[in-house]
DNA sequence: TTCATAGTTCGATGATAGCCGAAGCATCGA
DNA sequence: TCGATGCTTCGGCTATCATCGAACTATGAA
């Protein structure tokens, strides 16, 4: 029949409402999970489920298993450039959307992981001792260096060594629900958060199930001064 | 659920068979008559005529009316260019149909990108380009280097600084069709591409509508010279 | 171990939309 | 005026596919 690769198909993912509601909620560039996603498109996990298995056959979407999650993210560049090109065409069209609420942005500054901390602060950390050589990572795997351990030990009073445990990494990189990059998990990432609850620096948000943390004044700038931003 | 404009109605067009024929054919850049596109669409003129007002009322083709026959053209280079963006996804994601790009040779050597010059020559020009280091490149954008400055004014005459548009990039990494790489797009794209028809390098196909560019014996022999392949 | 949560698979249902035959306009040439 | 051609509208048929309930697997927590 025709040549050329096949527009159709991939249009076709695209064409879908609930389908092009996941994508454009992708298009933060952060990875959502697969419920998530399902809430995003205002659709049941088993029928995003379905939905997203077309997404990642078609190369639009690339998952990464964490523990019983799964995240997706855009599998490249280029498809957020084709959704954005597409927005353009549509805006000309005249055909807008309405609007909705933002998340939350307590959740998106500090929340818990599991046992440890998350958000754009447990990014920041591990960014951070990256920085100070603290910590060696390649891809999954991070390792704490000597001067890392003696960090830990001066600074928060950890016992790396004293971390070790059978089923369970010390270091362990973890992807960050809000921002799209890694925060440190593993025994020495809940070790962490402990020292920061005991030393009253942060502290779990009251309100049941919620996983907001809330740093105190003293707490944020003794972070800031451990785990600074810049420098 | 989701802020902006609605992708899902424009990609949901592109992504009905017969109607992404009907677009593809229209990438030459002719106009072509309903029943043409019937014909390029294998489906009865009735269900072209639902297909193209549908097309018509998503913004993303234009009639023409000249006597009883009705033309129609991509209503805007932004739709061809997203059209492209599609392809190139398609391809990487192995969706082949039976080869890539235009089936005219003219079209894949050498061919207008709205402004700037693709396919063939035009891969082969940036490919030349990031080699020299007259760019460089991370992932979409793309800057020109001191010594590509240089480079624009004495062997072009094209004065780099002069080419800033408030609305438009100087550079801009478009992904060609027919070649599934980047050729040169934006400001600079568009100023190269008018000195290669002022110095009569090359000009546009005579034929109407016609996307293909020509480039003249000594045209292509200077070309080689700055972009040569090898070296 | 047992329970809870995240995610998937399966099957049935229902709505959407592509398709074509037939008929209806519109334009051209004679 | 007539007939021919290009294109559109209408109506009914059909196939596709998104959707969800229910049941199943896998991982983590107690």
């Amino acid at each position: 029949m025709k040549a050329g690769p096949d527009i159709s198909r991939i249009a076709a993912l695209v064409g879908d409402p609930a389908r092009c509601n996941m994508l454009t909620a992708l298009m933060t560039g952060r990875a959502l999970t697969a419920s998530e996603l399902a809430q995003e498109a205002g659709i049941t996990p088993q029928t995003a489920s379905s939905h997203l298995a077309k997404l990642e056959a078609g190369g639009l979407i690339e998952p990464e298993k964490q523990g019983r999650h799964r995240y997706y993210r855009l599998s490249d560049p280029d498809v957020a450039d084709v959704l954005e090109g597409l927005q353009g065409i549509a805006a000309r069209a005249g055909h807008m959307r309405v609007r909705t609420g933002p998340k939350d942005p307590a959740l998106r500054h500090a929340r818990i992981c599991y046992d440890h901390l998350a958000g754009d602060l447990g990014v920041q950390m591990l960014d951070s001792m990256r920085r100070q050589k603290l910590v060696r990572q390649s891809k999954q795997a991070i390792e704490l260096t000597g001067e890392g351990k003696r960090f830990m030990a001066e600074e928060l009073q950890i016992d790396a060594d004293a971390l070790t445990h059978p089923r369970r990494p010390v270091c362990k990189a973890c992807l960050d629900w809000s921002e799209r990059r890694h925060h440190l998990a593993g025994t020495l990432g809940a070790a962490v958060m402990d020292r920061f609850t005991e030393l009253k620096w942060a502290a779990r948000d009251a309100t049941p199930g919620s996983r907001v943390v809330n740093f105190s004044r003293t707490g944020e700038k003794r972070f800031a001064a451990l785990f600074g931003a810049d420098e």
